[in-house]
DNA sequence: CGTAGAATTGCTACATTATAACCTAAGGTT
DNA sequence: AACCTTAGGTTATAATGTAGCAATTCTACG
């Protein structure tokens, strides 16, 4: 299960490396190559808890000699999207790295305004949400997204 | 309420009609104007039950002698969604209208892949659902998008 | 090995969606 | 009329995302 809140403080660095080794894994598995470029897209991504944007991450691929070009950065996100290991955050146009790859889910954030985190929502409500809607509306689901914004448990204490 | 599935046929002439003049009303109300171009946004936007994209307006918009340059058309729909009379749907970059603008309601709509409608969520859910979330996380929502797609009930059946 | 085929990346150009900035016109008020 | 506020016209540009094709790298198989 992905965190509903971050905790105040946590070893970023290993939320880091925990999402790369969980990458590799993943593309062991499904037999895909998890490249420089797409790696290191992944890294940039787990950076912070905060959705980056395709733009943002061009001139950081550039300092570390990849090419950049948004094709480049396109396409390793598209790689990345594909195996669930970061999710499109529509409403703002921006990525974000996902902690359970490994298992196919519905996904939904909310982002707090003030200090810009993302944090996915229990799986629960959602898959329980668009369960009780497909029946009720007597259609099929394929897809769905969910964006919460307003202010986070700990902005809320700290004003 | 809001329609959740559409009837097979229905009077859509009516449809577009009686959204105009809720909107006169309200902007009477409000004491704002429905300048001929936004009422002719409003008006293409609801030809159809199918989100419009803003660049699809503009072509229509020069059709009928308007200025047609994208800022005249996204300052008609900035005034429409701050009436609450259309909403937009994201993850289609595409703008939709509502058929009970008066009251506040989170929003959510169901996009079929098929035939392409957009029909809004039924609000209890969607409010259900942040409302849920908002006490388990201790969160202050602001706003929520919430944008499923699949195959309508109708199209189901006729496939 | 070595070579064919597939996957990946480089690169250029372009498409789509949206906004900034500044000026003109229209409508409402005294 | 003089003034003020709101709305619209116009040009340019920002931000996000794709198409298409050539060059390269990887992989599998003989």
């Amino acid at each position: 299960m992905c965190p509903v809140s971050l905790p105040h403080s946590h070893d970023h660095g290993r939320c880091i490396s925990d999402a790369l080794s969980r990458a590799k894994a993943l593309c062991e598995q499904k037999g895909v190559r998890l490249t420089p470029v797409r790696k290191r897209v992944l890294e940039l991504i787990w950076n912070s808890h905060k959705p980056t944007g395709a733009y943002d991450l061009l001139p950081q691929l550039a300092e570390d000699g990849f090419n950049s070009a948004p094709p480049t950065v396109y396409r390793a996100l598209d790689f990345l999207l594909e195996l669930g290991l970061i999710h499109r955050i529509t409403s703002f146009n921006a990525y974000i790295g996902c902690n359970h790859p490994e298992e196919a889910h519905p996904t939904g954030f909310f982002i707090c305004r003030q200090c810009g985190n993302a944090t996915e929502l229990p799986n629960e409500q959602i898959t329980g949400l668009i369960s009780q809607l497909a029946e009720q509306l007597g259609v099929v689901i394929e897809n769905s997204t969910h964006e919460i914004t307003g202010i986070c448990a700990r902005c809320r204490q700290a004003s």
